[in-house]
DNA sequence: TCCAGACTGTAGCAACCATTACATTTCTCA
DNA sequence: TGAGAAATGTAATGGTTGCTACAGTCTGGA
């Protein structure tokens, strides 16, 4: 019982580096498993079914950033247009690009696919805002709002500017003077 | 040969509000044919092949989108806070969110796959940042940035906020807020 | 040593995919 | 009315999909 586990989680292992280079396109069976170094035959022995392969990789996925970002951000409060500010640079480095495209995949099947991928993507989702939320410099009432328009706004690009990070700078750069202006008004 | 392309446009009209309900997911031929009125094989007597099917049917869609947005949005000059307002109300609305859902899968599908869809993606955006920068009341140099601003605000919301249009609300009302305070400091 | 259980390879299922060859019907125009 | 073209149906191609039945090998404990 034992070798099963770890095979399993060897092959999420291998599976989150492919998905990240690739997203939620290309998941035949055979193809994953060809990735993952065994057979189709195989990964429905170490997984229920291909949904739960899906589900444990992405899950894999989401620890795994979030982690990263705790790691990258630290816990002191900062205020709002100094986190976008850093989050946009990350959003524009070769480390975090995958994550959000495939955060953008995800989005995408979560609006029409079952209920699998709704899930998945709202557990990430709101991992992601209350982490930004603890980390801002704002009043308690604003924290949750603002993260969500900081995160909103990164993301919004990935949806206006497909196979870009150039165009959407100055949007960014814009809301980063807002923010920093709004900082100064209530300081 | 006028029949064929009278055929030809009739499927497109039937296939766009397909798209519009259930996305970029569930297009067999087969299936389109069925929800078309016709088979598959006369699907690829009209259209040359089903990526020139996908094709037709998107860069229709566009252009009936656009139309809208004109319709709605009238010419007149307006202010950043304005236009916001007006479209966080619009992509709530049963009219355009099946509009948006469309974008976010497009804009999925154009981050992996072949160049197909991202050259109907970056054509729409274009489109629509073109349309909303024209319609802003700002300085010159601010109008493209501002617009990419507005418009990855409400489109984030889609990614942050599967399946749901509640949470994101405070997000667009703080945006709407900062926009309003800088046009008073400007003015 | 032998046996139960964990493990794995082979081969196949039925359903779907986009596309095409071929035959047939229907229409148009002379 | 008859010939040629346009329009459509039938059926098949070779490929993929998730999944499974079956048989075999390997391994740890008695």
């Amino acid at each position: 019982m034992s070798k099963k586990l770890d095979k399993r989680a060897e092959v999420i292992d291998l599976l989150t580096v492919h998905f990240l280079d690739t997203g939620l396109s290309d998941t035949g069976l055979r193809r994953l498993a060809e990735v993952a170094g065994t057979s189709d035959r195989m990964l429905l022995y170490y997984f229920e079914s291909k949904d739960e392969l899906l589900a444990a990789v992405l899950t894999h996925i989401a620890g795994g950033l979030s982690a990263s970002l705790t790691q990258l951000f630290g816990t002191t409060l900062l205020s709002p247009d100094t986190v976008l500010e850093k989050l946009w640079v990350a959003a524009k480095s070769d480390g975090f690009k995958p994550y959000l495209r495939l955060w953008l995949d995800l989005a995408a099947h979560a609006n029409r696919g079952g209920p699998l991928f709704l899930s998945i993507a709202q557990q990430i989702s709101t991992g992601w805002i209350d982490w930004m939320a603890s980390l801002l410099d704002v009043p308690e009432a604003n924290k949750e709002a603002t993260a969500a328009l900081i995160l909103a706004a990164v993301d919004g690009q990935l949806v206006l500017f497909p196979g870009e990070t150039k165009r959407g700078e100055h949007a960014i750069l814009q809301l980063i003077a807002l923010l920093r202006m709004q900082s100064k008004v209530q300081a």
